[in-house]
DNA sequence: TTCGGTTTGTAATCAACATTACAAAATACA
DNA sequence: TGTATTTTGTAATGTTGATTACAAACCGAA
């Protein structure tokens, strides 16, 4: 793969706005690169290297595995979003792993040792990296606020809106999601049992607020979900 | 205040080791300081001037309040702990403030642009710093999956645990806590409601796990909590 | 030491949602 | 194209814990 295509993928990522091209193509090099199909399983969290990873295009689920194994989804990432060590510090107790959920998933990734070394050199790079690991910090309490305080249908309203807004090609009222999630994927992370998550869909078709199939959801006005 | 006193404070902060005690002066120069007593409230987000604040002695809550008036308890925020802006970013969307929760509270605290000059200045620190906001996110995300995952009696348990593993001073089996919360406060961070906790704590009484009561809890044998 | 506010103990009722189970529909695939 | 597998729809039953309400105990301050 050539280093050109390499930073390219960096290069039009927030995070690395701020380091100059020179300093882009150092990053490359220690750069590594994979393309994976639905259904596949692309990491796990006790790999020997921890890594850091970027998801240039499509989707995948991060799938956390507990004592008895039972799989709660504990993120979605989307393209352009960083996953794996994302704390810089390898966890052995979490058992997780990540999954791609769409066709023509590609992810490039870096050792975490070697991005630690560039954020000493580059404490710009590290700023905003801290900024992110705060956004994720601030998006879980939220999705922590929510699972207190709200019910299920609100949660589910709730993910429909930030999906669609995040999603979304355009800012326009009505969207056209691309739905690469099941309704048990649905259910998972809203926190509610699979049955109550197909109820509760088909309570918001019945009110208008969206048409749903396996393919895509419709939202005719993004605001009536908030 | 002397300057001696005011980076004395910050030198036995493991976040702050890694500078040398010139550099621990500069950061003196941008410090402030503040006591406080129990139910004193102590810092608002939607303060003019972004803060992070270090906890040197007591123990204070951090309290959200949304837009219904609800509060929630965020945080208990330990002596040694950092609070505030911790993301780095202010945001104007929450709406929470910081009570003391034991007389004797003292704080200091430096301005968000002062610290981020800094970090700019020590990537060391910068990375160590972004290290301490990863372990606030991994503690969320563990918060958040018990919320899920465990019953109401679990996170009493869980949290009984942790709070004596990290409050007490030594390392023993038998452990008293020194009690500095009420049953309202335990619900509110279990995420139950306020006669559940009580119910559930009479519970754990009479299981021999605990010895409870409003100056100090005494758990004869901490491993049996998890 | 007495009074008022706060914290804790307890019980009755109720609601949201989990669980289980099974059928229908859609999709993958051979 | 037919069959196996996954996903979705639906109903019956059960359970955890919220809510409400009130009394008792405790604590701080006058």
């Amino acid at each position: 793969m050539y280093d050109e295509l390499k930073y390219w993928y960096l290069r039009d990522h927030k995070l690395f706005r701020t380091l100059s091209m020179s300093q882009l193509k150092q990053l490359c090099m220690i750069i590594g690169f994979k393309q994976a199909k639905k259904g596949e399983i692309i990491y796990f969290s006790d790999s020997e290297t921890p890594r850091v990873f970027l998801l240039k295009r499509g989707n995948i689920k991060i799938v956390s595995v507990d004592e008895n194994g039972e799989e709660t989804i504990k993120d979605i990432i989307q393209k352009g979003d960083l996953f794996g060590e994302l704390t810089l510090e390898q966890d052995k107790t979490s058992n997780e792993f990540a999954m791609a959920l769409t066709d023509e998933v590609s992810i490039c990734s870096f050792l975490l040792s070697d991005f630690e070394n560039l954020m000493l050199k580059h404490p710009d790079l590290a700023l905003s990296y801290t900024k992110f690991v705060g956004l994720k910090l601030k998006r879980v309490r939220n999705n922590y606020t929510n699972l207190i305080s709200k019910d299920a249908k609100t949660r589910l309203k709730t993910f429909l809106y930030d999906w669609a807004t995040r999603d979304a090609k355009d800012s326009e009222t009505s969207v056209a999601i691309d739905n690469y999630l099941t309704q048990n994927d649905i259910a998972q992370i809203i926190c509610t049992s699979r049955p109550t998550a197909t109820k509760l869909i088909i309570e918001l078709e019945e009110e208008g607020l969206i048409q749903y199939n396996r393919k895509e959801i419709v939202i005719p006005n993004i605001n009536l979900l908030k």
